[in-house]
RNA sequence: GCGACUAUGGUGUAACGGUUAACACUGGAGCUUGUGGAGCUCUCAAUCAGGGUUCGAUUCCCUGUAGUCGCC
């Protein structure tokens, strides 16, 4: 194969679809949830573990391994998968998200799903609340160029530029991996909105020429543009045209939303994306939240969500989300949710968990996050047939239904 | 048996004689969506008993009770 990437849609319902991508290390088949590895590990879970629950491809930061351990260290162990000793396929996240995580949003109640608090700011560029950054050490200012931050381990200046990004994320060496962009919190208003947009297009055009001057990279590497707009369509509208409009590999769906948004934004977006190409929605999400993005036609999903909330003692059933730290899981001894079976978690019941999250044992982190993984892995696994079954919306209603019942 | 010391939420500790007895852990509830988070927020819960001094006692005095240590 000399192109790194290729993508064919094989079952398509209204807007949702289901296909085929193959990589240099392998095909997965989509839609597919992508769990996340941060730091080149998914918290909690070996790669064996994953390959059992049927996770086709991880993800890992440019930000985090750029800072720990530097991403030679990744290169010179043959690459992210080899370093982290995952065979299949993998992404990178080209960094962007962080400039919002750890910069305007840092400290605040803002969080990548909106819940309505204002953001107050200066009209600007640079972004950071003052009284968090001396509390933290934390600054990230951007500018037109890239975004400059301080290292969250010593404190030492950083800059990422998408010449820079891109740089990295050829020496972590993943499949697939994304554009320098800019994620704005869902309440900037519509100017700062914009002017976010048309700077990420600038940056996803920047870090297209990056990767496509670099010739071996190119034939090993996908890269995926970033559709911004915040929570206006008419923005969604024009980011997902404009990147489109550019050469890459695939497309990912980026910022932030409130939950009333999401939709919306994605029927903005996805009538002018390409058909041929993947699209990933960023940091999505919760078992109904990606029910809803298949429903709209992507294709790929990550998130954190499955492995934080596990850690800390939460689990997906298919009645909804439950919280073993709770006094009536003390003496539960049924199964962590008697309608999905997840490989390796078989035979442990609530209150042992529960036991085990109360006393701070890891275990209960792991077999939580092996669960909560699992879950999804085979939501989205239900879906995909589902697809080809041609009895999507069925099983997308009965899902719903059992999830909001308790 | 005698002496010394101690007695504050479930646990461990705070509180010049002066607002509503503080903190941590535990318990309870909630939060978490491209992971600075095995994290965060909120919350229930106590002055050993009985007297006395004082305008006012967790605080000072007496008695009782319980515990710890030491001594016959």
């Amino acid at each position: 194969m000399d192109a790194p990437l290729s993508f064919s849609v094989s079952t398509k319902k209204g807007a949702a679809r289901a296909g085929v991508l193959t990589t240099h290390h392998g095909e997965i088949q989509t839609p597919a949830f992508v769990p996340v590895g941060t730091k080149a590990n998914v918290k909690g879970v070996l790669p064996d573990a994953l390959k059992a629950m049927g996770a086709q491809v991880v993800l890992a930061n440019t930000y985090h391994l750029y800072l720990q351990p530097g991403e030679d260290v990744v290169k010179n162990a043959g690459g992210l998968g080899k370093f982290m000793n995952w065979e299949g396929p993998t992404m990178t996240d080209s960094g962007g998200f962080q400039v919002f995580s750890l910069g305007s949003a840092f400290g605040r109640t803002i969080t990548k799903i909106a819940k309505g608090e204002e953001a107050p700011r200066e009209h600007g560029i640079a972004v950071f609340d003052e009284d968090v950054a001396s509390q933290h050490g934390q600054l990230a200012v951007i500018d037109d160029e890239g975004v400059t931050f301080t290292s969250h381990h010593d404190g030492s200046l950083h800059r990422f530029t998408p010449e820079r990004s891109i740089e990295i994320q050829h020496a972590l060496g993943a499949d697939m991996f994304f554009a320098f962009d800019e994620c704005t919190a869902p309440t900037e208003p519509y100017e700062y909105q914009k002017e976010a947009m048309d700077r990420t297009h600038r940056w996803a055009e920047r870090s297209l020429k990056a990767h496509r001057q670099n010739l071996s990279a190119n034939k090993k590497q996908a890269i995926f543009g970033i559709v911004q707009g915040g929570r206006h369509l008419d923005l969604r509208k024009e980011s997902a045209k404009e990147t489109a409009s550019m050469d890459f590999d695939g497309f990912g769906i980026g910022g932030s939303f409130s939950k009333e948004d999401m939709d919306g934004a994605l029927q903005a977006a996805i009538p002018e994306l390409p058909e041929g190409k993947p699209r990933h929605f960023l940091g999505i999400g919760e078992p109904t939240d990606v029910l809803t993005g298949i429903a709209e036609g992507m294709d790929l999903f990550d998130c954190v969500a499955a492995t934080r909330i596990g850690r800390h003692g939460s689990i997906y059933t298919r009645r909804g989300i439950k919280h073993l730290k709770g006094a009536e899981f003390k003496d539960d001894y049924g199964p962590l949710d008697p309608e999905t079976v997840v490989p390796g978690t078989e035979g442990f019941s609530r209150a042992y968990v529960s036991h085990l999250i109360r006393s701070k044992e890891m275990l209960g982190s792991v077999i939580a996050s092996t669960h909560n993984l699992g879950f999804i892995l085979a939501l989205v696994d239900g879906a995909r047939e589902a697809l080809h079954a041609g009895t999507f919306e069925q099983y997308r209603a009965d899902f719903l239904r059992d999830y909001q019942s308790n």
